[in-house]
Formats: C-alpha cells, structure tokens, sequence
DNA sequence: GGAAATTTGTTCGTATGTATA
DNA sequence: TTATACATACGAACAAATTTC
C-alpha cells in the first residue's frame, strides 16, 4: 500500500488503489467525505494533478463522487451519496 | 480534413492544417479561444502531446495565442488577442 | 450580508520516459 | 540519430461553488 516511484505501474493508479483499499475496509466511510485533494497531495507527496488522476479512475469505477466548493464522497451503496 | 494515420504527413501537421483551415473559414473566429486541448485530444482521438505539437505549428505560424489557465486563441488581425 | 478561506473544475506550461519508424 | 506519438508527472493560474468567520 505504500507508493513505488519507481516500478511499471503508475503513481496514479497505486494511489487509487489505496483509496480504493480504504473505501472499502471502512477508513473512508459511505456517504462520507475523502480528504481534499490538497490532503492526499500532502499525504502521498504529488501534484494535485496525480491525485485527480487518481480519483478520476475512482469516479469511473463509480466509487466516490466529487462535488464543487464542497468535496468528494464515498458513494453509499444506496446511491444519493454527498446529499446531505 | 479528416486525419489519415497512415501516409507521410505528420498527424500533428494534419491536425495543425485542420484547425488553420477553421480559423480562415471562420469557424473559430478572431479573438475567440478555439477548443481547448483536451478537448482537441477527444476529438481528433490523440494524446496531448500531438495536439500541442499542431498547437506550436499554428503558434509559430503567428495564428494563434496560448495563455496559461485560460486557453487558446486566434490572434485578430488587429493583434492584441486575448485581452478581454 | 459580506469577505475570506476552502475545495473542486478547467486549462495551459514543462519535463521525462517509452515505443516505433 | 532523429522525428513522431503516447503516457505519466509536476507547476501554475484562474474560475466556480461552497463553507467559514
């Protein structure tokens, strides 16, 4: 779960995958907001643009849903996530 | 106008033609942004990087503007593109 | 209500690595 | 070796929506 520089697969997607990893043993609840880009940039040391790549491919695995000037959600299974 | 991917011509020469012919017909008027490069990358089906090469073409060509943050635009006759 | 801060969205600038012809 | 093309990654600037004070 630790991201490898160096290594075939990319930044992005290692970063997604611990995301996704989070997700789903319950550190990133349903409904429930993911730290800010500008966070996971601190946490995992990259650009914002890696990061978004990173929730991009989260977003179209239909995992989180972000909303702007407020932030991005874990989708609960029931859907209608970030509504609240 | 459409792009060839086998034959000698460059892709991103093809796609630097395309867009110069737009320009000259009108289709992306003077002082106006044309599309941004992505979505340029989704239109004519390649990376950034080619459409950044017609890009340069055009730029060097004195067609056209490219500011940071806000786009890509055609220079007016009148110069003083991208101003407003 | 308003200003400032926060947060995501969009866009271009630059650099590097890989692959192919 | 050079030119072309794609993928990845970091920077920077600005816009839009929301939240906080």
């Amino acid at each position: 779960m630790s991201i490898d520089l160096l290594g075939p697969e990319p930044i992005y997607r290692q970063i997604a995958a611990v995301i996704a990893q989070r997700i789903e043993d319950g550190t990133y609840g349903p409904r429930r907001a993911i730290p800010s880009e500008a966070a996971l940039c601190a946490e995992f040391d990259v650009s914002r643009n890696t990061v978004r790549a990173a929730l991009r491919v989260l977003a179209e695995q239909g995992l989180i849903v972000s909303v702007m000037g407020r932030g991005t959600f874990v989708k609960g299974d029931g859907q209608a996530a970030a509504n609240e």
